[in-house]
DNA sequence: TTGACTTCCGGACAATTGTCCGGTAATATT
DNA sequence: AATATTACCGGACAATTGTCCGGAAGTCAA
């Protein structure tokens, strides 16, 4: 096709290193797309071609963390087939909370960057979004199977679970009340997970 | 003090109006503060002055909203004091569904300005949140002395309640799956309220 | 009325985001 | 090799947000 597939694919990662150390050293928010580009040293266009938004970048920067995560769950659900789906589902977010932690400046960026009408970057058409709210929806309607009363609509259900998990509630929780994140995970699957199970 | 106590007011009433009318007319995320402050024949200071941005000036509002909805609720939880929590809960959670399809964008508006840093207009330290979480926690509390296992922490569980109202996940089912407002707020009652009933 | 003090106003200004277009280099065509 | 085509680059540019400061206007005291 043309020149330099190789060269834009070692661009992108060289521009991805690049705004993760300015991060590091200055703060997610601190840091500008112009800033990003003049240290990656390309035009602000370039850098808007290929991330539509800080948010976007952001996305693109968490990819490999999400992957290993979503490995790490398909894993763990694997291994942890044999046990009732609530436990996995307690496990599930567990896991979630404790990737929170770790990375909640740049879930944060990203939920800042959600428009109500942009359809286009839809947070809810992301690869990570889809596949945790396939895990959860197939988890509740496994564990509808044992219940009297089923849950109506398991995909509504995830996609409130998936809202309660959001970035600024999970940080007020933690500077409020000084919770670490598995007592915050403990918490969130006793109110709501566990009084779905019999 | 000082001369115009009550120009100060009318003028803010002005503003408001104005605001208004523009975001009825062009929809909110469209009017910019340079547009609102000229049509309300002011500086840009002076509006940013008395809103720190165009969230606080979407919870400005919908402060009225804001009273009468919190009106209602006492008057509801009132007049159905016999009843269970759980169900009185419910109540809650419909209003709360029926004022997120009509104030979606402006909700919206304002959730998008949350900044993680920012704490001096922190949405959880905004009245609205505080009387939310406040009645959300004491029904919760109220509930927990019928329930053999109780709820470790009610006002933890609170904010993960309203965390699951977010303004983006209810605009996306309301879309997506095309539900009624009501119907919405039967499948998070039937979700997440009921199961914690006896 | 004058003068000191306080409060508020509003446009100029800086910073940031996101778009656009002229230029360039690599590829395909003849 | 020469030309046409395509993809891409990057800075200039417009739009928006948010800040700042000179000045107007009102208050108080003498």
């Amino acid at each position: 096709m043309h020149g330099s597939r190789k060269d834009s694919q070692e661009l992108s990662k060289s521009i991805l290193q690049t705004a993760k150390a300015l991060f590091e050293e200055h703060g997610v928010e601190a840091v500008s797309m112009h800033q990003i580009a003049k240290a990656a040293g390309i035009g602000q266009g370039t850098l808007y071609r290929r991330y539509a938004n800080k948010g976007d970048l952001c996305m693109m920067l968490l990819k490999e963390n999400f992957s290993e995560l979503i490995e790490e769950l398909k894993s763990d659900l694997q291994q942890s087939a044999h046990l009732p789906p609530c436990e996995r589902l307690c496990c599930v977010f567990r896991k979630l909370f404790l990737f929170h932690e770790k990375r909640s400046k740049l879930l944060g960026e990203i939920h800042a960057h959600r428009k109500m009408e942009h359809k286009k970057t839809d947070f809810f058409q992301s690869p990570p979004y889809t596949f945790l709210h396939h895990t959860i929806s197939d988890l509740l309607e496994e564990a509808n199977r044992s219940r009297k009363s089923p849950i109506a609509d398991p995909a509504v259900t995830a996609h409130f679970f998936i809202s309660a998990l959001s970035p600024h509630t999970y940080m007020h929780l933690r500077d409020t009340y000084e919770y670490t994140p598995e007592r915050i995970a403990d918490l969130f699957c006793e109110s709501f997970v566990k009084p779905l199970c019999g």
